[in-house]
DNA sequence: CTGTTAGCGCCTTCAA
DNA sequence: TTGAAGGCGCTAACAG
């Protein structure tokens, strides 16, 4: 037994199709107030669910929002997707949710997929990478983007604009102030803290970690400080572990020598990365931050629980998202969504026991 | 300039457009080789993308699955989500998400939803409840998913079956063992453990909740001890925040006795909760496992790094996400998905510091 | 193996 | 205000 029709409900009313179009949804024109309750009284009868894909296609419109992250079960894309969840709601859309795994040529089949289903816009959540590796998949993704705006489409990008998009109808883009705040943590840092920096980034290429590098060596230049070595590993916890394990290694030689040897200050580039790192040390007999100093980025909420609490820069990740998702949606294709993008977004220094001086 | 169409590549092409959604998809049918690239040659040349909206409507089936949780930036429902996506994507499908914040009313409205979009089929991961004041709403919802059901749609919920649902083609249950398994927990927890224990569960009614606390007395009484008390909460962060600054107030005034007051051993029906009471104690000047020891649920991946490490029950979520959407996937619609369903998901109870018995 | 003919369920002119 | 007709883009039966 298929669902029923509207030319089904229309029968049993007694209507024609038209009327019980215009009854069920919301026609422009008003129709009979008897007539009217006839029909929804046949549409309820028969348990009548409109087929948004029959509309869809009628109306060249879906309904449909296509959120593309990394990975949904890491805390910073699950806080964003919470966001366009919301905004999603207010637009009374749906929200279409694709996994990547990060790399430009998922995203492209992603956005081909989208593109399929008509959404009617796209946010991309994940960071953009400008990899050797990736450049073919980002010449690929970024015309798929092109064709989907130029179709129509809307689409917001979080934090960097897609490598390569040429789009300016209905493409947005909301500014994340990474290197700034990671230059306002470094400043942060480096008032209470003698020893020197050393930066766990992502690989280079990504975006995202390479504005919070660059913007953290910046902090310390401007404080007087010489530039923190870098170390390059995985954008994820493991990562973080890896470079820990790294880490606690050379802070446990350095000790073994004469001279008091200063305490490290690791900064990760993002919260999950650091508490991978600090779970290294932790698992090589060192404590934080007795013995080394540890600071994240993100400020991710399920991570505050942590202790020692963990120095970071908040992100507004739920706004975020929200925001993005509302720049694309009806009466913001232009001023306001540039206003929110352009300096909508911002963070901020959040110094906690992981840094602290005093051991 | 919309996207192009069907009939636009089969006009470059010179074929019909049967010809060529023959060949442009998979259908039973050889297309003649020649044709065929020039059809395909057609199809790039134009960036055509097919429009799954009518695809869906001409086949009557979308490739869309719907996932229903309460909030997707809970790490449990992340990960589930993670699951269910890998599930998908081996499907060739895509994930439509809904939040519901967990009330019935809203999943029925997801179902709706869902069930106008035409998804294939319906994972719902919230734990369900049977309060007074749901009643109504799991009526409709039950109402809802029955009719989804007879229509040829797949359901797969999680844990319990929905409160009056009687369909029963298509209709699939994936069990977790939260009852045994907090038994299980119980057990372990008593051996080591001489003082009393406290349960620090969700609001009664809530049937994943229920299950872990009748499963940890049941535990208890097994090995002799007296039942524990249970506080009633919250199900999330801030409701065991909540229990665990009562909890500590108890604890602190009990200290300032004669006596010296036993250790009390919480437990928290989910990690979440767990940490959350642990940072009330925390916050009171208690330590853990020092003035209480504290055991959560699930093992959620994120709260792994928290010290003291959590004493809990390892759930495979993400497995549970791959199963429930597999479930409802093409071949799986009889013994497979029920055998899978009755007993392919274990947990394994998993005792850390957080309830150490020496201080 | 290819082309033609009907719809899938709905919306939207247009005429009544 | 209501009904009739056409089309959204594609697939699935037929016929050639």
């Amino acid at each position: 037994m298929a669902a029923s029709t509207l030319t089904e409900v229309a029968r049993l009313a007694g209507v024609s199709p038209a009327t019980a179009s215009r009854v069920l949804n919301g026609s422009a024109r008003k129709p009979g107030k008897d007539i009217a309750e006839r029909v929804r009284q046949a549409a309820d009868s028969l348990g009548y669910i409109p087929n948004a894909q029959a509309q869809g296609l009628a109306k060249s419109s879906s309904g449909l929002i296509g959120l593309i992250v990394h990975d949904i079960a890491d805390p910073y894309f699950a806080a964003i997707a919470r966001g366009v969840q919301e905004a999603a709601r207010e637009q009374r859309k749906m929200v279409l949710l694709a996994t990547t795994g990060g790399g430009p040529a998922e995203e492209k089949e992603a956005v081909a997929a989208f593109a399929a289903r008509r959404a009617d816009s796209i946010v991309i959540a994940g960071s953009r990478s400008c990899r050797d590796e990736d450049r073919d998949g980002n010449t690929e993704l970024a015309a798929e983007l092109d064709r989907y705006c130029r179709n129509g489409g809307q689409v917001a990008v979080v934090g960097h604009p897609v490598v390569g998009a040429t789009a300016t109808e209905g493409y947005h883009v909301v500014k994340v102030p990474n290197q700034e705040l990671a230059r306002q943590l470094a400043s942060g840092l480096a008032e209470g803290w003698d020893g020197d920096f050393v930066v766990v980034g992502g690989p280079e290429g990504l975006l995202t970690s390479d504005d919070r590098v660059r913007g953290f060596q910046e902090g310390l230049e401007r404080a007087g400080r010489r530039p923190a070595e870098v170390l390059r590993t995985g954008f994820n916890r493991s990562g973080g572990y890896d470079a820990g394990l790294q880490l606690a290694a050379r802070i446990k030689a350095a000790r073994s020598g004469e001279a008091p040897a200063p305490r490290l200050c690791i900064f990760a580039v993002n919260d999950v990365m650091a508490i991978g790192a600090a779970a290294a040390l932790r698992s090589e007999g060192l404590r934080i931050p007795r013995d080394a100093a540890i600071a994240g980025f993100d400020d991710i909420e399920t991570l505050r629980d942590f202790r020692p609490a963990l120095s970071t820069v908040r992100l507004p990740l739920e706004d975020i998202g929200r925001i993005a998702t509302r720049s694309t949606g009806p009466g913001n294709h232009t001023e306001e969504a540039q206003g929110a993008a352009a300096d909508g977004i911002t963070g901020e220094v959040t110094l906690r026991r992981s840094t602290e001086a005093a051991a």
